[in-house]
DNA sequence: TTGTATGCGTTATCAT
DNA sequence: ATGATAACGCATACAA
């Protein structure tokens, strides 16, 4: 593989000119940088990037966290990451780590041993404070609202959304309120709960244990706990269910046996995903694909800019009033 | 930063005995061994991949096509990709290119550039012609049948599953057969169209232009298509959709005017998504995360073991019988 | 406008 | 078992 040394020599020119030809610098004769443009052209010749990156300190990548990207949450934050990074022509290291802690210190490790210019956080199993640790080495922004840490961050109020939900279904006259939750790994489902837990208490409706539907992460899951809310004694006359895609699976198999949406049941969805605009879900859209393109401005900002000056970004949510409530 | 040098000195050390310590090479000795692991320790020493990356010629990099993550289809495969790298400690690089001809030619560059050690093709729009050219500076692998090329590939028989979709169909004794496909970019709609129109010619079963429903990519599109083949005066008995969320889309619009299905109308799906299992949709499994997994571990291998010859590896589909047609 | 010399941080080679 | 030194391919400060 030829290398810019032996581009020089056949050219008949220094070193530092094809450099600068090759980035763009001014300062060179229109014929030389033909000379060197040719030589190139000859003999097939690219850069090794990776001594670019060496004694430059920069690699243009930046990695992603996240669990699981099959799910419709990240991969919608994962396109907006995605769309970003290809209009700043940056580089994207996925980083599927099933939400295992030793997974995900070994790519903040990445970002120590120069690999990665900058991570973003979608969702991880670490504590802020092991993630702060890491900021010494490169920009780090988290998808999830950690406080006012020394990384930044862009989040959706999820605990504020979700209050808002609730409210909104009490205005309409529901009090009989259940819950149907994701995984418990993620940050968010914890805060979620509690907003719901506190908004019940705060409003006195009550609050029942059965009602509260965990691990519902399908479709599959979601007509489950349909069927489970069927055998109860005392049913609540709403519920909230965190994804659209559950709501969905609540829905179906609900009116499978009969049962009328909203008069008998009222669903509440979340994430406003293509299958609850089919199913005329009344649901909580969280700008999922604005919260990737969002983080991925930022870390770029701060990998230009060297500005360690954490950023905090909080998004809008609003609910999306169809016909299940 | 403290580079490996800095640890000899004051480890009292040459650089060769810290890089043979980082490499876990042996001929060093206890004691020797044990100064530079503390020294390391002290100093929050990492190596600098960068300069390992330009030595050795290898980065543990390898670059994913693909032309959007938040499709199912695209984010299953990458589920299977995510999980073998993560197995084999390599790291993937997600590049989203939107079928972009240059942005993929891009990625093919890095590995010129030595970016990376592999490219992974989910799905392109370059000709297999173009991809061979770059099977020079390191392996490659489709996902796609493209014949036997100079680069690997690893690919559901698209052709001969749809073919036994459509048998499947006809021996139900459904003879007026309409067909709903996805974006028209990818090589493999290509391949399902002409798998129905021949089938359909040498079945002798009738052909009509509008039972030929093209772009349907979304739950949405599927419902349209449902409305648009309610106002025909002439209808299909059935329809093989590409994708069970726009089948599901059809199906529930259907059911909505009164459609029976499969009494009125016969639904086949394809791909076995979540969402057809949930509304029984019979559908071709055509396991695409195994053909993700699969394309990893050939490439892993083919870096590995730097054999360029490469692999045509078919995978197996199935009919998946539930209550559609 | 151009070139020389140095450095980036590591591994490989070879000698001892 | 250990170390001195070259090599990887490029960018850049500085000199001209």
């Amino acid at each position: 593989m030829a290398n810019i040394k032996e581009i020089a020599r056949i050219a008949g020119v220094s070193v530092t000119t094809v450099s600068r030809v090759l980035n763009n610098h001014p300062y060179v004769s229109k014929d030389k940088r033909a000379a060197v443009l040719d030589t190139i052209d000859q003999l097939n010749y690219t850069r090794n990037m990776n001594a670019v990156h060496l004694i430059t300190g920069r690699t243009g990548a930046v990695a992603v966290i996240l669990p699981f990207i099959n799910f419709f949450y990240f991969s919608i934050v994962m396109d907006g990451l995605a769309h970003e990074a290809l209009l700043a022509q940056y580089r994207l290291i996925l980083c599927q780590t099933n939400y295992s802690p030793e997974e995900e210190l070994k790519v903040l490790e990445m970002l120590r041993n120069k690999e990665i210019d900058g991570v973003v956080i979608v969702s991880t199993a670490l504590q802020p404070e092991v993630i702060e640790e890491y900021t010494a080495y490169g920009p780090i922004v988290t998808c999830q609202n950690s406080g006012e840490r020394r990384f930044s961050s862009v989040y959706i109020e999820h605990y504020a959304a979700f209050r808002h939900g609730l409210q909104y279904l009490i205005g309409k006259g529901y009090r009989k309120i259940g819950y149907c939750e994701g995984r418990q790994n993620g940050s968010s489902s914890s805060i979620r709960q509690s907003a719901f837990r506190e908004f019940l208490a705060e409003n006195k409706l009550p609050f029942q244990e059965a009602w509260m539907i965990y691990d519902c992460m399908t479709e599959e899951h979601g007509a489950a706990a349909a069927r489970s809310l069927l055998e109860m004694r005392e049913r609540p006359d709403a519920v909230i269910v965190s994804g659209d895609h559950v709501a969905a699976g609540l829905i179906i198999e609900s009116r499978k046996h009969g049962l009328r949406i909203p008069e008998d049941l009222a669903v509440m969805g979340f994430d406003n995903q293509p299958i609850g605009r089919l199913l005329e879900i009344t649901t909580i859209d969280n700008q999922l694909y604005e919260m990737g393109a969002s983080a991925f401005r930022i870390i770029h900002e701060q990998i230009r800019g060297d500005s360690t000056l954490p950023v905090y970004r909080k998004l809008a949510y609003r609910i999306i009033e169809r016909s299940t409530v």
